[in-house]
DNA sequence: TGTAGTGTGTTATAGTATAACATGTCAAGT
DNA sequence: ACTTGACATGTTATACTATAACACACTACA
């Protein structure tokens, strides 16, 4: 197995429960998405460019629909299939993960990197963390092969509460709704 | 932890992409899930009971609305609410998996056992298996661990070829839909 | 025999996603 | 420059998934 931890910022957390610069961290991961791109011939167009900001503005999922209200407030197409697509775009680049338990959209906190990647998802402040999955993976291709069957994808999100959230309190929800400790 | 293995038939992968009575499965499900309810005081009602037994019918999973025409077929309410409230009242008790990745549900291949259950879905056959996931629920819970997170539900889904359409060509897909091998 | 709880049926609507087609844009080749 | 073809976007329309809210029926039990 590919040990990718060779890589500078690999196997590390990434830092959607921590307080951080998050002007420089959605910078930093928009000039990778960029680099990326270039590299492999693909085009980052207006649309496209503005969707991952907007996904990049926050560690929380987004859905399509509020994707595409932002868009269409700033010029852009007002139909869903215009979210749509650039979410699939992203999506197919690495550059965004779609997250199913939420029906939504977040950006990927680790592009350019070879994951199969597990979810935390905080049901109190919404905040979405990619853990490192690469164990997680390694013991559903296991199972999977005890079984014969073989991997193509794999979905895997967790719901609870983030390290911020837990303190204050199990019974927060929803409703409760408190924005997550130094995240944008 | 708690080692589940105490159970008889625990531990072990379930039949859906083997050859096996898929009568006498379907049987054997269906009087675990009316033990089960009778000792939580739940009632097995017949709208309950038959969405169960469609479920049990086949080891893939149905959408609300293909249950619902089934329901309406036989005489009972023709509106979502029906089905959802059936599939939802199964999935609560444990005898029924709603699988994301497919807004789909799914009969509980083991029911009353703890299990944080991890499917594999083949996306020729459509067949979907419940992975023994102890191991993926502890991966899991470690990574979660180290970053703080608290894990109270998680979803775990693989796609990816069966044992049966692995053979037959990884080319296959919705299109060249074919049946499961020895698969109601 | 009320009455509280639960379950079912129904109407209506909200939320998510995609098919299909028209238009525009850009770069490569002539 | 012109054509062509690929790609991207915009638009219309529709399909699919899910739930809120209310009305009625059934059951258990005081």
């Amino acid at each position: 197995m590919h040990d990718h931890r060779d890589r500078p910022d690999c196997g590390q957390p990434d830092l959607a429960f921590a307080p951080h610069d998050h002007a420089r961290c959605a910078d930093d991961l928009m000039a990778l998405a960029e680099a990326q791109l270039v590299k492999g011939g693909q085009r980052l167009t207006p649309v496209r460019r503005r969707t991952l900001q907007i996904l990049l503005e926050s560690h929380r999922a987004m859905g399509a629909y509020d994707v595409l209200e932002r868009l269409a407030a700033e010029g852009f197409g007002n139909q869903p299939p215009v979210a749509y697509r650039a979410l699939e775009f992203l999506e197919d680049q690495g550059l965004a993960h779609r997250i199913r338990r939420l029906n939504a959209f977040t950006a990927c906190m680790h592009p350019g990197e070879i994951h199969a990647p597990a979810f935390l998802i905080c049901r109190a402040c919404h905040a979405v963390a990619e853990a490192p999955g690469s164990t997680v993976g390694e013991a559903l291709s296991i199972a999977a092969q005890a079984m014969g069957f073989t991997i193509e994808r794999s979905t895997v999100e967790a719901l609870g509460l983030c390290p911020g959230c837990s303190g204050a309190g199990p019974d927060a929800d929803g409703a409760t709704l408190q924005a997550p400790r130094g995240v944008a």
